[in-house]
DNA sequence: ACCTGAACACCGTTCAAGT
DNA sequence: ACCTGAACACCGTTCAAGT
């Protein structure tokens, strides 16, 4: 007989498209991209690995819903009320912290073209963009700019943390890319031997928002 | 006995590293990401799978010096003499239709960190930034702002590539894509639902030009 | 309706053995 | 020094069979 009391057990037992996101997002961030396999997940919820397909039609979709799932938490916090400009560099940077915490959320960003965790970000900055006064046929153009930028960083530092193994210091990383660089062709690389020389001492955060900062003075250009 | 036509003929067909990423190249682009296995790669090459590993330390490898050849062929190609801007935008755009034409490259693009096809932009973009005067502190910041948006738009590119079947026309796409926004709820997303309406008569390659010049228009603000 | 788990059709990579 | 190709240790995904 199943009494009140099981059932209640069962659902929260009950496999479902929300415990499978959960529990994935568990071992994304607990150990990585790569340990994300259908075997891992179904011994972690004790189910056949076939039965994950009755929630999530493949892998390309558990991830997507992962990441779009991260990404909700972070762009819903924009609080209203803030200057524009301010609040494009809150949302910019709620993404950069949320990659930081979760790098394979980088990964899945700069791979996806227009899935959900995407479209948050866009959304939520082109809001900002109007509120700003940016003439509506320029707004796609401005979001878009915003919007891959950050994209573009998302894929960088989640490659990043991807190459830099656990343990390893991000300044003892950096001083080693630095050395790297120190040492290509002066002739071809002249450039980069310059910039090596910032790098160890550089903050990968505020040259985020450096360049968040670039876009939107060029997007104030435009308004006078 | 050896002859000299036979060691010419056996330096022709010699494995070398050059010969194996040419012909994954010639993979890669015919088709597409999904097709490059190393037991393809050796059957094409007539030769064993293990073979390739002798020249190529793994995939990864392979992928990034496949990318770092067809990137460097567009960098290169910038003559001197032009106004540093209109480099920069060649540049950009270099790399933009190179993704175009080879979509794996922009996949490659944004999940490498530092790797050499990175550099080379970094590089030949760091340049014009100098020519254009930006002060040494900044011109760090201002590269990597315009490389990150590069990069974005790469990962971005190559996902579409990706998800679009390779006979389906662009505007249906883009027709398609805009109907799933124009159904996305009002109340959380009006600016996406706003921005469809653009979308099916919006040119990819311009939008990206316009963002190059977003920011470049505010790196021309920190030059006053 | 939902779950099981063996089976299928692949992968990248290794390595003893060859030339 | 370089190449061969079978073998290893995995994958994602499917599907007949169960409940």
């Amino acid at each position: 007989m199943v009494t009140k009391a099981k059932r209640a057990q069962r659902r929260t037992d009950a496999l479902s498209k929300e415990r499978i996101i959960e529990t994935a997002i568990e071992i994304l961030d607990a150990e990585g991209e790569s340990a994300l396999t259908f075997r891992a997940l179904a011994a972690r919820l004790t189910t056949g690995s076939g039965a994950i397909y009755w929630h999530v039609a493949n892998k390309d979709d558990l991830l997507a819903a992962a990441a779009s799932d991260v990404i909700a938490r972070v762009v819903t916090d924009v609080s209203d009320g803030t200057e524009p400009r301010e609040a494009v560099r809150r949302i910019a940077l709620g993404v950069y912290d949320a990659i930081e915490a979760h790098p394979w959320v980088g990964t899945q960003l700069s791979r996806e073209p227009w899935q959900f965790a995407v479209l948050r970000i866009f959304e939520a900055v082109g809001r900002q963009l109007q509120a700003l006064g940016v003439p509506e046929p320029a707004q796609f153009d401005c979001a878009s700019a915003l919007v891959n930028y950050v994209l573009g960083l998302a894929g960088h530092r989640a490659a990043a943390a991807r190459l830099l193994a656990p343990d390893t210091d991000r300044t003892a990383f950096l001083t080693a890319a630095a050395a790297r660089w120190a040492q290509l062709d002066p002739g071809q690389y002249p450039f980069m031997r310059q910039v090596a020389v910032q790098l160890p001492g550089h903050d990968d955060r505020e040259q985020f928002l450096a360049g968040i900062d670039l876009i939107l003075s060029g997007i104030g250009e435009k308004l006078r």
